[in-house]
DNA sequence: ACAATAGTGTCTTTCAGACAGTATTTG
DNA sequence: CAAATACTGTCTGAAAGACACTATTGT
């Protein structure tokens, strides 16, 4: 059992980088030897949007085995041998397979388990995007027969793989952050009203929202300058609404 | 491009399993041909405690190359034969480098580039977690030769490869999941006193707490049975403490 | 005029921060 | 007794939910 306090950082520090240098060299050299059993890492998207006051993901069927002609999620393999870092490799994947860049993109969850895929052992770093549909062509790669925007709670069931799970966990994440980070204006076109920002939040959280309240609450942000106003006014079948734009940080 | 929209769930659901088994049998055998580069995955593990009124973290000094002498995340390769999911995995390493088990453990990020580790391409899922230091034996396992819990202010600049980036990450995780997240119960013994878990608090958060406000946020808890009064006093200098203790939801 | 939708005002509750004050122990 | 620490009460302001009300458009 080691000693529990140590109050000398300094001494903690690393030895000196020179003396090492030559046995870390030969130590690099003799490494490539062993080769430890490594396991296929791939990147999975959950790219989300509303559209017909509607939560959807984006999906593709797929050309290949396995599950030939079921609907999952985008992804593919990460490219070790490019030496792309894995998010560089998530917005690859994504163009690849559905020709949509520009998005906003976080890390999600990994999986990494031997059942996931019939293939045998595979790692997925999952990711949760989000985009405004309506500005969006979509358009299927060459791994994909198509590419849609489905209604997320239609497909649940029906995906490949685990993706049923890891898309209920993005979903999760999506309506618990939706309270408390500006991600909602990823999934509205630059300029909107509040009400559209006010049908984004129903969709998807699935509940109503008190109007007078949500105002209140995007009035605030106006006041903090995390939107503006912007020119116009967007025509209804009432009265024509307000246009706000969101003030992206620097 | 794909049309926009699809209302029938069910004519997406899988074409007939049975219609497809021959030939993914068949897909899968040829599958084993092409062999993609596969990353070295690895894992490791930011372990939070609170000792002397300071956030600490669980260390060790490395015994072989890369970064020979110097501190580092406890963790290691994830075991791809043994077909260990990735939490398994995560655990496991930190029992063969520390000898510490039963863990509060949550995942906290994906980091994969070329070059966080001098051997080459490296994917590492990080995790976070949480002990109440008090009552753990640390014991430095087969490949390191100390562990120790250090404060992490002090070794944030000392530690090896990327793990500096991964302990900010951790950190900032920490300090912004603690409060809205039922955490700190896991940095404090089974009973404990309203002032102990404030000092966990501001260990955690690097700043103070009014005492008064900071129990009025527990009476609740007291309330809404989150935590219930445990039997005795706690003695201190002055009038002693009454004790709690964490009703773990079931 | 009326339907439809955008937008305002107000009351109540909850909760956090500031801070003055009381209670119970040890020495 | 004083010092030290645990604990209570009260004022204030920010923000959310409920809900009644006003404003501006198209038909």
């Amino acid at each position: 059992m080691g000693k529990l306090t140590h109050d000398d950082p300094e001494m903690l520090a690393a030895d000196d980088p020179e003396m090492l240098a030559a046995n870390e060299a030969q130590f690099l050299a003799a490494f490539k030897e062993h080769d430890y059993p490594k396991p296929a890492v791939t990147l999975d998207l959950c790219i989300f949007g509303v559209q017909d006051a509607t939560l959807r993901v984006l999906l593709i069927r797929r050309k290949g085995h396995p599950f030939q002609g079921r609907w999952a999620l985008p992804g593919g393999f990460l490219d070790v041998e490019k030496g792309e870092d894995i998010e560089e490799g998530a917005r690859r994947e994504l163009r690849e397979e559905t020709r949509v860049s520009d998005v906003y993109l976080e890390q999600l969850y990994t999986f990494g388990n031997a059942t996931r895929d019939p293939r045998g052992y595979t790692v997925t770093v999952a990711w949760l995007g989000l985009l405004p549909i309506q500005r969006m062509f979509i358009q299927a790669g060459d791994d994909a027969d198509d590419a849609q925007w489905l209604p997320v709670q239609d497909m649940l069931p029906h995906l490949a793989f685990d993706h049923a799970t890891i898309l209920s966990v993005a979903l999760q994440r999506l309506r618990g952050k939706i309270d408390y980070a500006p991600i909602a204006f990823e999934l509205v076109p630059p300029t909107f009203t509040i009400p559209d920002l006010r049908e984004v939040y129903a969709a998807v959280k699935g509940s109503t929202y008190d109007p007078a309240n949500f105002r209140r609450r995007f009035k605030r942000m106006l006041e903090d300058g995390v939107i503006e106003q912007a020119e116009g006014t967007r025509f209804t079948a009432g009265r024509p609404a307000k246009v706000f734009r969101f003030r992206r940080p620097t």
